[in-house]
DNA sequence: GCCGTTTTCGGCCCGACTGTTTTCAGTCG
């Protein structure tokens, strides 16, 4: 539930703005959503409430607002709201270059509710008389929409509530289902939700619950194409004695699949008429290795999977990107060592911000310093998990670090990143990126593509000059896990395997609650064949200081 | 809307960049 009131809590922020309500009051509304999404107790029922009590920045009217949510299922507030203004603001703000003030020029000048208003108006050279609109700044919202109508989709860790939802309506249908496709992959981004039912008696209340869009049979399933809140998907129907093959045929990757399928036309058995019993007969039957489906995506895993090697969970002994207060992270250094310490780590990199990022509260040299004192202080505590005194730093336009060398040097690690100037030609961001790999102080480098999945595919830069870099100088590459970024992607890092890189895979937590967000980067890991050599988090706290040390000595010896 | 107070109002988060202008509004991180 905690998702969907801070969701609620969002849209209603942005209506407010929308209206031209008190700044301080849509962020009023905008911090509670975010509060809301990283508490780390669910709020349920109207007992939770008085948890929410005394938490900072949650007060009486937002507590009404979550309890109201609680009662209705919905917010009677944010209808009227909608009511007000009835635009489809979340998905308008998608798009890059579109803020509140523009989608409500556009709405007041041409009645633009949705993207399909924008396309016409976009198309038609409506949007040419509206003051302060230009040539560039349309062509950026084409490219933007296009982009939006291509990635239609969510990324597989933000699609739980969704998915919930859907199933608890099958399930209060009493129809029964596999989830199969992209999703059963967890594949970074999905863009169809597929199931399979079984055991299915009544197909009629289907209609119910999702809008069917399409109905196709053919001699092994039917499937039934649907939509369902903006996100679209199918559910196949298996011919009878078929449940198995139906559910291993379209959990794919398609190329996954046809090797299989190959396999068995060159042992002359027929795919379609065996009747599985579970899906690693499949397997079996061929004298192959049963691969589960996370390592389906095509990307040579017939020849290197090996259930040895997948690394698990247990197998994290910890993470070098967290952000604490002394940031815009909104726990204390010492919360995050508790927090790691429950998942058993045996190190955290606490690293913040660097100066010039001023809205993520990026850190003065003098901060640094004492945040450096801080963390050398809770060392002298031995606490159960060894806190490293890290840093997120800026590369600048020309492909400076956004503290000096002197500063750099005081870290443990440095972790370089692109937060600014995005719009830099592909020739400017590889040097950019390839001049602070250079810095011998640079270990990692954090979000490489700078991706977001479904709003922006990220900066532009030479892909096969930067990495290869990356390996002259062993910089070590970030896996991030927060779900709208999931920056590197399986299949590019399956692509770089060849150049010998190591990983670090990262939480980037703002709050100890989103430490989880590191296992869908070990999902990540796992996709792209990984080892345990190759990712960092995997290292005993002497072998990340003598790695870190050598990446460190290998640059200055070049210099 | 929240918070804290030498306590019920007044303050709360900025700065670069872009694209549009010809001095600045809007977006973004």
């Amino acid at each position: 539930m905690n998702k969907k009131i801070s969701n609620i809590l969002k849209e209603i922020s942005d209506y407010l703005e929308l209206k031209g309500e008190n700044v301080f009051k849509v962020r009023a509304y905008r911090d509670a959503s975010r509060i809301i999404e990283n508490l780390d107790f669910e709020i349920k029922n109207l007992e939770d409430l008085k948890n929410l009590k005394g938490i900072p920045k949650i007060g009486k009217s937002i507590i009404g607002r979550v309890e109201e949510i609680l009662k209705e299922g919905e917010s009677l507030y944010l209808n009227e709201l909608k009511k007000e203004y009835p635009i489809e603001l979340e998905e308008l703000l998608s798009i890059p270059g579109l803020g509140i003030k523009k989608i409500r020029l556009f709405y007041e000048n041409l009645n633009i509710k949705n993207i399909e208003d924008l396309k016409d108006a976009l198309y038609s050279g409506a949007l040419y008389h509206l003051p302060r609109i230009g040539e560039k700044l349309i062509e950026k919202i084409k490219r933007g929409v296009e982009f939006r109508e291509k990635n239609r989709g969510l990324p597989f860790p933000a699609l739980f509530d969704v998915i919930g939802e859907l199933t608890k309506r099958f399930k209060d249908h009493h129809l029964s289902y596999y989830i199969t496709g992209e999703l059963r992959r967890k594949k970074e981004f999905v863009k169809n939700l597929d199931f399979v039912f079984y055991d299915i008696r009544d197909l009629d209340v289907l209609s119910d619950i999702i809008n069917i869009e399409n109905i196709d049979e053919s001699l092994y399933y039917k499937k039934i194409s649907y939509t369902f809140e903006n996100l679209s998907g199918s559910i196949y129907i298996p011919s009878s004695g078929l449940l198995w093959n139906v559910l291993f045929f379209t959990t794919g990757s398609k190329s996954h699949v046809m090797e299989v399928i190959d396999k068995y036309k060159k042992t002359n058995i027929s795919f379609w008429k065996e009747r599985f019993k579970r899906e690693k007969d499949i397997y079996e039957k061929i004298e192959i290795d049963v691969i589960p489906p996370i390592f389906r995506e095509g990307f040579g895993e017939f020849k290197w999977y090996n259930p040895a090697f997948v690394i698990s969970k247990k197998d994290i002994l910890g993470e070098f990107h967290v952000h604490s207060t002394w940031s815009d992270g909104r726990s204390e250094i010492e919360e995050i060592l508790y927090e790691a310490a429950n998942r058993g780590y045996e190190y955290i990199g606490i690293s913040d911000h660097s100066a010039s990022l001023t809205i993520a509260h990026g850190l003065s040299i003098e901060d640094v310093e004492k945040k450096g004192r801080e963390i050398e202080e809770l060392r002298d505590k031995n606490p159960i998990v060894y806190p490293l005194f890290g840093a997120e730093v800026d590369i600048r336009a020309d492909g400076s670090l956004d503290y000096p060398d002197e500063v750099l040097k005081s870290f443990d690690y440095v972790i370089a990143a692109i937060h600014t100037n995005f719009g830099l030609s592909i020739e400017e961001n590889t040097r950019r990126i390839i001049s602070a790999f250079r810095n011998p102080y640079v270990i990692a480098f954090a979000h490489p593509t700078g991706r977001e999945l479904g709003i922006r595919p990220g900066y532009e830069f030479d892909r096969e000059e930067v990495f290869k870099e990356a390996a002259r100088n062993n910089i070590l590459l970030e896996i991030n896990g927060t779900p709208r970024r999931m920056d590197l992607d399986s299949y590019e890092i399956y692509k770089l395997r060849s150049l010998g890189l190591k990983y670090i895979l990262s939480s980037d937590a703002h709050y100890v609650s989103s430490l989880s967000n590191i296992e869908n980067s070990l999902v990540i890991a796992n996709k792209a064949g990984l080892e345990r050599e190759e990712v960092v988090n995997t290292y005993k706290l002497k072998d990340v200081f003598l790695l870190f040390n050598t990446i460190r000595e290998g640059k200055i010896r070049n210099e």
